[in-house]
DNA sequence: CGTTCCCTTGAGACCGCTCAAAGACCGTGG
DNA sequence: CCACGGTCTTTGAGCGGTCTCAAGGGAACG
């Protein structure tokens, strides 16, 4: 298992690439220096590595820079289950920095570069720059309301409704940070990955993929995903409630 | 639909009998006032009456004095998921108080006694109280960790794991602010409720449930739950992590 | 050119679902 | 005090969605 390195020449924070989109709330130039003092590192990490182990206390927080990586959780006998994907401008590791050792793992689908914060400085953040507070408050209760809708996903839709829903979801999620590119969008994972997200087996997922297809919904091979129909795949889905994308970045 | 009503004399936050458990956190004199001042109204409800509405948007959040609810969310076809249940201590409502209208709804499933908060006094905790805001995120963050768990429960627990997962939950959690007695709870739902939390249809609950109990790992009738050997709960529930308790109450 | 990883397909088993009905409990009204 | 309706629990029967097991094919890579 090996480790990350460090990236010799760290993108400064008010030159970030992911700042410049305009997903991105816009930050006072206090708060980004802030930022830029609380970011102490930025590291690379290869496809299929650790970023959070599960079960270990870490003393770091980090925001997705560029690539894909997702949580997952697993069961004593091997079974996991996937939580949510981690794409750029996305947090993690905020959970093992407010109290208790991680109680999920991240894995890096493709290569990462990731901004390392350290936790102990995260009650400066708080106590002096009370909009990052709040915005860090903001990203894990957004991260709440889309852990809500997997589970009603996994309780309550079927294979078919929750893998439309799943695929709407991310390329959504993507849309917005600018990974579409002609309709379509380069998927990292595997049908295994897409499985232990739904709580499906991998056989019954790559058959639902099939009906999706067949349908005319969706297009997937060679790992890119076109939406060919959003309406019709997003009534498959049952989606209701679109969050806005736009929200604020640390 | 009939409206909660507004509590006359309101139990006023230093006196909080909540606050007096050792499983919350001790807090300044001074967080304690501003928590007072936060707190606008004390409401209280019947059961089967909700707290918030599905897709409304609302101005207050609330913290529950007594009583139980649940967060849900439904489907347009009636099919409805349960996300997590709400004891006393918990807090409801960030979500709405931070952007969007809710996502999810809250209904009580006994008479209830809630702590009303005003959104607009939130920014006010953050810049004025970065230790309550701190712990806003703490609870948002622990929020997470369980749904992340409830998701490892539906998507790769049978229905016997998932079952003695929820309940050992339910017992665990009732226990820390002393709603067993006897190593006994009372549990206000129906199987129905806990059908829709585990994602399975009413009869196998109430099948599965008759396993559990001829198992002999619990007793529940009469809505009185008995974990009468926790240690086979755990092991048949895959329970690994126990996180701990304590936390912050606002 | 063999190995490995991943996707695909088929066959049969089983877990959990739906439909249906009966029993238990409770509050209400005659 | 009993009859009645409503809600919840329990049980049985049969169906089907999803699972596991197994094997073949394609692409990438050393």
């Amino acid at each position: 298992m090996s480790q990350p390195i460090s990236v010799l020449t760290p993108t400064p924070c008010k030159e970030c690439p992911l700042r410049q989109r305009d997903i991105f709330r816009d930050r006072s130039p206090s708060d980004v220096a802030f930022i830029q003092e609380f970011k102490t590192n930025e590291f690379f990490y290869q496809p299929n590595q650790t970023i959070l182990f599960e079960n270990a206390k870490s003393d770091q927080l980090f925001t997705m820079l560029s690539g894909w990586a997702f949580r997952f959780k697993t069961l004593e006998d091997g079974r996991r289950q996937i939580i949510n994907y981690v794409l750029p401008g996305d947090l993690m590791g905020l959970q093992a920095s407010l109290s208790a050792p991680m109680t999920h793992g991240v894995d890096t689908l493709t290569e990462c570069v990731l901004c390392v914060f350290q936790r102990e400085k995260l009650w400066d953040l708080f106590s002096g720059h009370p909009q990052l507070g709040f915005d860090v408050t903001w990203l894990a209760a957004r991260e709440e309301s889309t852990l809500d809708e997997f589970l009603l996903s996994i309780g309550r839709r079927t294979a078919l409704e929750r893998l439309a829903y799943l695929l709407w979801f991310l390329f959504d999620k993507a849309k917005g940070i600018g990974l579409v590119k002609n309709n379509r969008l380069e998927m990292p994972m595997r049908q295994g990955h897409l499985a232990d997200t739904l709580g499906l087996s991998l056989v019954h997922t790559n058959k639902t993929l099939q009906k999706l297809r067949e349908k005319g919904s969706i297009q997937l091979n060679d790992r890119y995903l076109t939406i060919i129909d959003e309406q019709s795949l997003m009534r498959l889905a049952h989606v209701e409630t679109k969050i806005p994308n736009s929200r604020p970045l640390i």
